[in-house]
DNA sequence: GTCTATAAGGCGATAGAC
DNA sequence: GTCTATCGCCTTATAGAC
């Protein structure tokens, strides 16, 4: 389905060697991903994963110590992925900070496994004995916090109403996003997940806006 | 459907409980919900369920024909307790709407396990061969609709701005209470989602209620 | 209404061959 | 790096006793 374009030799790659075995790890996590995402973690089958990879599951657990180490790598390589891609520079105003956001949902929606995969997984670890628990504790955290930054500067600029409290307004917008992808993920085809962000930033934008001018011009 | 030719008015006995042969059948459902909310449906266990309520897988199956039978019932027998709780008039304004939904908010924060089996079982429905993924589709289909409704009338009193899109509003309502739940699973002590969901219905409200003040018209 | 017994199969993990 | 074989346990569903 979707290569990862960037094979980058991230432990020390002595011989090209490396880059064949990397390549196997990376079909088996691509393939844990749709599994994941059909099946959550605990009905999850090894031996199925491996199957579609085309290696027996003795041999997948050759690249990976067992279930739940398959799983915490699995999220790792996804959310470095997209911290690389969409977070590795600080927008310069929040109408900017809106629209990384937008092409978020966008590359979300053209990645369907993945993204039903973080909303299953997302909502099985709420239980706090799930082995993604504190991932997600700790991730929600993370998003929040850096998506709070790019309102106070905005608030300290002006650019926003000076009592708008920004934790709020970036709880929710992660909320609005997560709640969005859950019904997108039941009709993927047919349901304009980007459309309706645009609306509610777009409303957002101009409630927290003195001057009530709204989003700029989609891309 | 299991148990249907029963003489007995298992619906609507408003006294409180079931008929004494049909306690048996709510304590199953009741536990269901815990293990639905922990593993989800496919993980979940018809012996550990059975367990729990005290008595054998056989048991169980007297009661309920399989899995996909528990299942349903399980989201059947929830869903028609809310209905009947929170949706069974029709709100006299729009403010009265979002109270009804804080309401709604306040309750699911108070079962846990509830909550948290929808947020599992409505991010697991994405697969289309999910048993529960039609009845899914059907839901959100039928919640939007009915919260459309209030805000279109709203909008007919000139409560709520003329170009007020009720059904974007109502979209957006239900994700962000689903993402709210998402956030509040993962630490439902400390996390104030009826807090949160009040602070969105403020600043929505506000944006969408005409005071004759420089609206900017928007398309 | 609940039990036991059983069928037929899947699970994760380990061990050792090559 | 991948295979096969195996361990002990779990799964849903059915059949029949009481």
């Amino acid at each position: 389905m979707d290569r990862t374009p960037g094979p980058k030799p991230r432990r020390s790659a002595p011989r090209g060697s490396y880059a064949v075995g990397d390549e196997r790890r990376a079909r088996i996590l691509d393939t844990a991903v749709e599994h994941f995402a059909q099946w959550g973690f605990h009905a999850s089958s090894l031996a199925r994963i491996a199957k579609e990879v085309g290696i027996t599951q003795g041999g997948l657990l050759h690249h990976f110590r067992g279930k739940e180490d398959l799983l915490v790598s699995v999220l790792r390589h996804s959310e470095e992925q997209d911290r690389e891609r969409f977070f590795s520079r600080e927008p310069r105003s929040a109408a900017e900070a809106f629209t990384v956001l937008l092409d978020l949902a966008a590359h979300n929606a053209a990645r369907r496994g993945r993204t039903m995969m973080f909303n299953t997984l997302a909502a099985e670890a709420g239980d706090p004995g799930h082995p993604a628990h504190d991932h997600f504790v700790r991730r929600y955290r993370e998003v929040i916090d850096y998506a709070t930054v790019p309102l106070r500067a905005a608030v300290e600029r002006g650019e926003l109403a000076p009592d708008t409290d920004c934790e709020a307004v970036a709880t929710e917008t992660v909320a609005i996003m997560d709640g969005l992808q859950l019904q997108w993920a039941l009709a993927p085809e047919t349901y304009d997940m980007v459309g309706r962000l645009r609306t509610y930033f777009d409303r957002l934008l101009r409630s927290l806006t003195t001057d009530g001018s709204g989003m700029p011009e989609r891309p």
